[in-house]
DNA sequence: AACTTTGTCAACCGCAGGCAG
DNA sequence: CCTGCCTGCGGTTGACAAAGT
């Protein structure tokens, strides 16, 4: 792969930057400085030609990279908060794997850092989870979930979810018709902006009114081995059903109701059959509004 | 104590999109 | 329009640390 990589470089691509003479690997303490001194005075400005102006042996990219994910000043540093791990869950099962737009909305942290967390802890604790709701769904379409048997907040998240995965089924019809790739980015865009709405601050709200926590039975019942980092066992049960409620699912299991419009029509049709209360009546009729022809109106 | 496996995260890579000329 | 450059993004890697055997 890295050959292949490599290979292509040589066949006219041009190289990011020249790899002679420029250093690789770990920062030191002294470039850090070098670089925090630079772009104070100056602003980091054009990032291919800071290295040169502040005496870096480094490329542009690594220079821009090591500002961004560790040396602002407005990072925030240390692990992350119960509420943080609930935006990245929500936002993630609405965005998907959108880094840099969930890390926009959540202050200090990087796209990078939130790519890593996922990766590492929260995908990990949501394949934990085997008996989420939505994945028992997926899997058995046949067999309805009772949605009012869980909590408020995990109804609530189910609804979201069900939402959005309606709105998707709906704009992948769309882009199917209007042979359009920008309606992928509107789709995510819109969902940003229901994010910001009183729709979305509704759903975040329930987390204080139920405690910020989500409990089920079924999460209660989900293994208690090893499926998060050590030490956050308590953590990991207490989060399972929040985050599986959302997005328990495999990139498989993603794949396999995502490409078809056919089947996403289906897993819609399916969806129907939830309860659907609450406030998420709103947004499922939003979504379900969706104009037409009438992206403009959610554009910056 | 030595070795192996697993987890974490900073850093790298190539690609895509925006923009200026 | 076309082309080339630059930036930002998301996926992946690899070094290091911690846990397990």
């Amino acid at each position: 792969m890295k050959v292949a990589g490599r290979t292509l470089v040589k066949m006219g691509r041009a190289p990011c930057c020249d790899k002679d003479g420029v250093k690789r690997g770990p920062w030191s303490p002294e470039e850090d400085q070098l670089l925090v001194q630079y772009i104070k005075q100056h602003g980091h400005g054009s990032w291919r030609t800071l290295p040169k102006h502040a005496g870096l042996l480094r490329c542009g990219k690594s220079c821009r990279l090591r500002w961004i994910n560790y040396l602002r000043p407005d990072i925030k540093r240390g692990p992350f908060s119960p509420e943080e791990e609930d935006s990245i869950i929500q936002l993630h099962g609405m965005l998907g794997n959108r880094w840099a737009a969930i890390a926009s909305k959540l202050q200090g942290r990087t796209d990078n850092e939130i790519k890593n967390y996922w990766n590492t802890h929260l995908k990990k604790r949501l394949l934990c989870s085997v008996h989420s709701p939505l994945v028992l769904k997926l899997s058995s379409k046949a067999e309805p979930i009772n949605v009012k048997s869980e909590s408020p907040s995990t109804r609530h998240m189910i609804q979201w979810e069900s939402a959005r995965v309606e709105a998707e089924a709906r704009l992948s019809m769309e882009s199917l018709l209007l042979n359009s790739s920008s309606i992928r980015k509107t789709d995510c865009d819109y969902f940003l902006r229901l994010w910001n709405s009183e729709i979305g601050e509704s759903f975040q709200n329930i987390k204080g009114e139920d405690g910020g926590v989500c409990q089920s039975p079924v999460s209660q019942k989900s293994s208690p081995t090893k499926c998060g980092s050590a030490g956050s066992d308590i953590t990991v049960q207490a989060k399972n059903t929040t985050a599986s409620a959302f997005a328990n699912i495999t990139p498989q299991q993603e794949d396999s109701y995502r490409p078809s419009v056919d089947e996403m029509m289906a897993s819609s049709d399916s969806l129907t059959s939830y309860d659907l209360i609450d406030s998420s009546d709103a947004a499922l009729e939003l979504l379900l509004d969706f104009p037409d022809g009438d992206d403009e109106a959610f554009q910056g």
